[in-house]
Formats: C-alpha cells, sequence, structure tokens
DNA sequence: CAGTGGTCTAGACCACTAT
DNA sequence: TAGTGGTCTAGACCACTGT
C-alpha cells in the first residue's frame, strides 16, 4: 500500500499513516480520529490532512459524513476499471499472460480510424492483430491502428510484449488516458477460430482510443473479448 | 453547465466564470489565465480557484501542465459512464424512455441473490422484471432485486418510471453508488422475444449492485441490452 | 531567469450531526 | 450545545517550464 510516492511530501506521509492505521486491525465503518487530531499528532496542518484524506476517500478506503466524521469504507468486491495493459491486467487477475501476433502490416487510414486518429484518411496507419492469452488460453483478439509516421520501425520489433511499454520506451509516447465504448457482437467463424471458441459464441468488443501525455490520440484498438472468460468491473458513483 | 449548486459557495462562482469563459470562445488547448490572475479578478484566494479547478480538471473540462499552465481540454468523445437511471440515460441521449413491467413477485434471497445483498439465503426478496424501452422499440430487460423488509408495498406501485426516483422519496433510500460486471451474452429464446430481436442474438449482460447513502445495499439488478441498440462509453486514466 | 502550477501553513467561520 | 467535516483566507516556499 504505501508507494514511494507517498513520501515525497508531507501528505503523502499523512496518508500512508492513514492508511497504517486502517490495515492494522480498523473494521469496516470503524471511525477514525478527527482531521484535528490527525493534524496535532503529526504535526501538520489540517488542510494537508485533508488532502490525503481526500485521496483516500476518491479511492474507497475512508467515507466521510458531514458534521460526524470520517470511517472506515467497506472493502469494494473488486478494483474499478483502469487503464492497465493486458499484461497488468492479467498479472492482477493472478494469471500468466501471453501473446501470439497473427499478422501486421501498413494499410491507409480511412474514414473511421482516421477520425479516431485525428488524421487524413490517406494517412498511412500501422496495423497490428494480436490474439492474447491468459494461461496459454486465447482470452481476447486485438486490432492496434497507429499512425505509421510516429512509430518508424516498431512493426519489426518484439510485438509479443507490452505494445505501451514500447511506445514509452522507444517512442517516448507515455499513455495517459483512454475512452473505451463497450459492446456486445457474436464472433464470425474465423474469428471464433482465433480464440478457439464455437463459431458465433458471445463476445464483448471494446473500441479503445488511446490519448498521449501531450493530448493526442496515439492508437485505435478494437478488441474482441471471450465472453466466457472476460468481464469488466466498474465502480461508477452519482 | 451552471448548475444551481455552483452559486452555493465561492468555488463553485469561480468555477462557473470559468465555465463560461471556456463556452465563450475559447478554442481546445488554448491558455486560460493564472490561478493568481484568476484570483486578483474574482477576489477569492488563490486555494479557492485551485478547487474550482480541481473540479473542472477531474470533469476534463481543463488540464494543467505544472510551470507551464492551465488549458482548456478537448471535448471527450462522449459523456463518461456515470450512475444514472436509464430514464436520464435515455432522455440523455435524445430518446424518449417507457417502461413495461413484465411481472413481480417475492421469492427467497438463495446463496447468489442474498450475498450481494447481504442478507441470508432465506430472507425474502422482492423481485421485478421490467422491459425499457426507448421511442417505443425495446433496449434492455432488466431484472430488480430488493430486500423486501425495506420496501414494503413497493410491488403494489406504479413501477413504470424511475425505481431510484421511487426509493429515494417513498423509503429514504438515496442511491450512492453502484458496483457493475459487465458482460456479453447470446439471449435465451424467451428473453429475446420480450426484446424483440431474434433468438441467440447477441446482448450486454449488466450486473449491478446499488450501494446506499448508508454503504448498505439497495439493489442487486441484472440487465440484458440489445447489443445492436446500446454500449457504454467509459474514459479511464492511467 | 521569470512565471507557472504544486504543496503547505495557521488560522477563521459555516453547515451539519449528534446528544 | 459541542464536535465534526466543509469552505475559505493570505500568505509562503518548492518544482517545473519556458526563454
Amino acid at each position: 500500500m504505501s508507494d514511494a510516492r507517498n513520501t515525497d511530501h508531507k501528505s503523502g506521509r499523512v496518508r500512508s499513516h492513514i492508511e497504517r492505521l486502517i490495515d492494522d486491525g480498523l473494521q469496516p465503518h470503524d471511525k477514525l480520529p478527527t482531521e484535528r487530531q490527525f493534524a496535532d499528532e503529526l504535526g501538520v496542518s489540517r488542510m494537508t490532512v485533508r488532502h490525503a484524506l481526500n485521496a483516500l476517500e476518491e479511492e474507497r478506503r475512508v467515507y466521510r459524513v458531514h458534521g460526524s466524521g470520517t470511517f472506515v469504507a467497506e472493502p469494494t468486491i473488486d478494483k474499478t476499471i483502469r487503464l492497465t495493459s493486458f499484461t497488468e491486467d492479467m498479472i492482477e487477475r493472478g494469471m500468466k499472460p501471453s501473446t501470439r501476433v497473427v499478422d501486421v502490416g501498413t494499410e491507409f487510414a480511412g474514414a473511421a480510424v482516421g477520425s479516431k486518429l485525428s488524421l487524413s484518411p490517406a494517412a498511412e496507419i500501422a496495423r497490428i492483430r494480436r490474439v492474447r492469452l491468459a494461461d496459454g488460453a486465447p482470452v481476447c483478439l486485438e486490432t492496434v491502428h497507429l499512425d505509421a509516421s510516429r512509430v518508424h520501425g516498431l512493426l519489426d520489433r518484439e510485438l509479443t510484449g507490452s505494445l505501451y511499454d514500447l511506445l514509452a520506451s522507444r517512442y517516448g509516447t507515455v499513455v495517459s488516458r483512454a475512452e473505451q465504448r463497450i459492446g456486445a457482437t457474436v464472433l464470425e467463424p474465423a474469428d471464433a477460430e482465433l480464440l478457439d471458441v464455437a463459431a458465433f459464441s458471445a463476445a464483448l468488443v471494446v473500441e479503445r482510443r488511446t490519448i498521449d501525455q501531450h493530448q493526442r490520440p496515439v492508437e485505435f484498438t478494437r478488441s474482441l473479448y471471450r465472453a466466457d472468460r472476460y468481464s469488466f468491473l466498474i465502480d461508477i458513483e452519482r
């Protein structure tokens, strides 16, 4: 729980201290010390304590009741959906990820992909099709589209690992956020075979547009997930 | 854009002022005035300006670059997924929502539903099955499970409107957040008929557990959405 | 280097909850 | 009414970005 980042600032240290308190025996709905008590005890201002508690509240470790106090939250059933790579995602789910490259190539962006990547329809696109596996069984068939002019030589590299890592280390492109559309479909026979399921089985369709640190679109990816092996968990609030 | 809530506090007024600035002609990636300029101009402290900007940053109206400035963000493709009722959701998508109640009744919770609602498997459950329509066409078949002891008389009421409104006005239960699992399936013939599509069509399966203001589970609902009429948009960040 | 956002202080008063 | 979190002030210094 204690990030290295937590020690960079006072609020991070306050945060770590409160997390330790929670982990060391407090139960859900137990009352935490007041903000003023934390401030006195730790020798910081109340605003700094509030900053730490705001972060913990956002992550659902605590909840507040105005006029009453701050309390330990119930653990959520599962983690909120986050922007993780397939690799990280599978490791977190306790499975061993691997990848098989189906084919790669370049092509014109076309209207649909071009608009998603803010490129001309005539722009050159690098396309990568991969099957992602968990514990050796196919889970997902993904087709990645990238602006070819921004990833020279990418298609000649080893593409079985995390694409995000490659983009960051080789091309200085850091992913900051993504917009996803999640829908459902039934699998065409050819796609079903790649995923090792019967034709016309149910699948989740995920279309993802990834944005980098400069607010520019990086990739547009369409993924088909086997419905029997995958679902999304989302935590939303009013 | 200008909520009534925005005028309750200074930071809300600051927020409205900045939103108006953005809407009145600023383009994405245009630089906003500095935090200190806003503070001087509006006669508030810089912390108050930061509070307003934090909220706008969280909603992706602006983004900050440390050492450089605060900028207008690009409009996102679509709204982030939020905890809205079907009714609100459809109105926002520009469609007219309606509801047809298929059947209602009471039953034992059983292991699966009981655990989702933190109830004994022998507890009494109120079950409501409804088809939700948009512009007259079926979109979703939902089965709601509620702790019967907390919603006396609910099943005798008019159930074609927003259940959340009914829970709030009649039972003092305010929904604060929800955990959702999104998967895919193909429709059984009986369900397909209720949704007016061919048997074995693709559908999204959404299992939702709603939590109230006291962190107690309120409802557990399983919904089947027609894949040809519905998808989820999600904005995620690193 | 000047200017920006990021963090922090030591107070103050308000709004809400319990008793 | 006492105690809590919510908001706000008027400063200060730090970390980072540009020129």
